[in-house]
DNA sequence: CCTTTCGTTCGGCATTGTCGAACGCCGTTC
DNA sequence: GAACGGCGTTCGACAATGCCGAACGAAAGG
């Protein structure tokens, strides 16, 4: 089931997801090159993303770069996102607890994007931005959201894209990783260690909305060294806690206290 | 001189930024009552915004929204900005000192966006937003950017969009405004004084880039209760300082200090 | 000063997007 | 429970629109 798209549209969008993947900013030969389109045509679709503000030219080089109306539209996204507002205390709370990085992630597609970070003092350079998108299958949020999915959804998911090895400890099988989504189900909570980043251990737990589904998770993400048997514990506590009152904030109510 | 735009990203352009003007969702008859279009012509937009991640549909309303992708390219943008990240500590310092809320916007087009904002302890409720526009006539960080513009760009920026009253206060005679900027410039900074909002009032300084524009500013927002004579300088001189600390770290010399 | 490279303009052609009409799926009304 | 109305979706025909290749112009490099 192939959707009929607008062709220029597709077009347009696949000009401004060029910038996201490679350098931030290009030239209308590099862009017409990448995509393999005429120079005209991307020419015309670039002056209309540029006239509209979603492109904007550098005068000397003549290359172009992001807009800030793309910033604006964002912001826009970012500001009404109800769990990005109530989450938003919480995770400053949990970071000076434990003084490491939060991440608050969402679903979306096959792949989970943070929507919040915040670093702790000790910052160590992990590579992940707001806005930014990374796999589930290898990431503390992305697990502790693939295990509460339906079994075609985690399917899905897990066949979608490739199971890349980001370390030696990431999970590669896709059996390995089932069985394992069932332990996080048993634990209530989802631990990465070293399966994107070598020295990287993350604690997440699952978010449910008001409809008892899981779209979204938080994590807490230290240096293997600093995630010691005290601290680690400490850290599975902080996050659990702060994932149910986001939880009970959306209106969920665990079955496990409901009684009629 | 109208630039040839291609119709259909355009219109898609159109539709995405109905949703930052009005509601949060639109159903397709919405939209193509707002834009004068056909259904079939929106919604065959529509399925392809939302193919590619830039619309999704609420399964139970039919209606859409905003969708993910926009909130990633718009972090990308974010995070583009060398501007926001010399200036956020700064910021932060800035807050805690004076205690009141500082926003960071840059001029786009003939108007400014905040791409940065801190609030203070003492919460009063600017309607401002990181991602918002505002009008330079009547905001501090917008008189303290046009008073350092060409007479030409300044003739642009009064004369593009209609000089708006939003209070009593605010200068809406063109000759009156060009007076009231040459104030500005010889004194470094701009004030509001509840030009935009009863109540409010702000202190504004430029932020000089390494070619010697002015695309930027900072601003101190308080409510004007607060704002009395000591503290009033206190802020001029702690946001005077901040904006030539950003200045100087995007590679401005004074000309003043300029000896060869 | 010639060459190369890249952005821009142009015009003809066919693809593509557009529109109105019709369909089908709700929910509502009587 | 049948008829209605509203809305999203599909369809087909037409022509407007966007596409391409070629040519132009400007700027940079040798």
């Amino acid at each position: 089931m192939t959707v009929k798209v607008i062709q220029s549209v597709d077009r347009a969008i696949d000009i401004l997801e060029l910038f996201m993947a490679s350098k931030p900013e290009l030239s209308i030969k590099e862009i017409s090159g990448k995509l393999e389109l005429s120079k005209s045509t991307v020419h015309g679709i670039i002056k209309t993303l540029e006239y509209r503000g979603y492109l904007q030219q550098d005068p000397e080089s003549l290359k172009y770069r992001l807009g800030i109306k793309l910033f604006e539209l964002g912001n826009v996204v970012g500001n009404s996102m109800d769990i990005r507002k109530i989450a938003s205390p919480l995770i400053r709370g949990l970071v000076e607890e434990l003084s490491e990085t939060v991440h608050l992630a969402v679903m979306e597609r096959e792949e989970v994007v943070y929507v919040e970070k915040l670093e702790g003092p000790r910052t160590l350079t992990i590579y992940s931005h707001v806005g930014k998108r990374a796999p589930v299958h290898c990431t503390g949020v992305g697990k502790a959201i693939l295990a509460y999915q339906s079994e075609e959804q985690i399917e899905r998911m897990l066949t979608s894209g490739d199971l890349v090895a980001h370390t030696q400890h990431t999970m590669t099988d896709i059996s390995v990783i089932r069985e394992h989504l069932r332990t996080i189900r048993e634990n209530g909570y989802a631990v990465d260690d070293e399966e994107i980043e070598l020295g990287l251990k993350c604690v997440a737990a699952p978010i449910f909305d008001h409809q008892g589904n899981v779209t979204a998770s938080i994590s807490c993400s230290a240096p293997k060294v600093r995630a010691d048997e005290v601290s680690f514990a400490e850290m599975v506590g902080k996050i659990m806690a702060a994932a149910s009152e986001i939880s009970a904030a959306l209106g969920y109510r665990s079955p496990l206290v409901v009684n009629l």
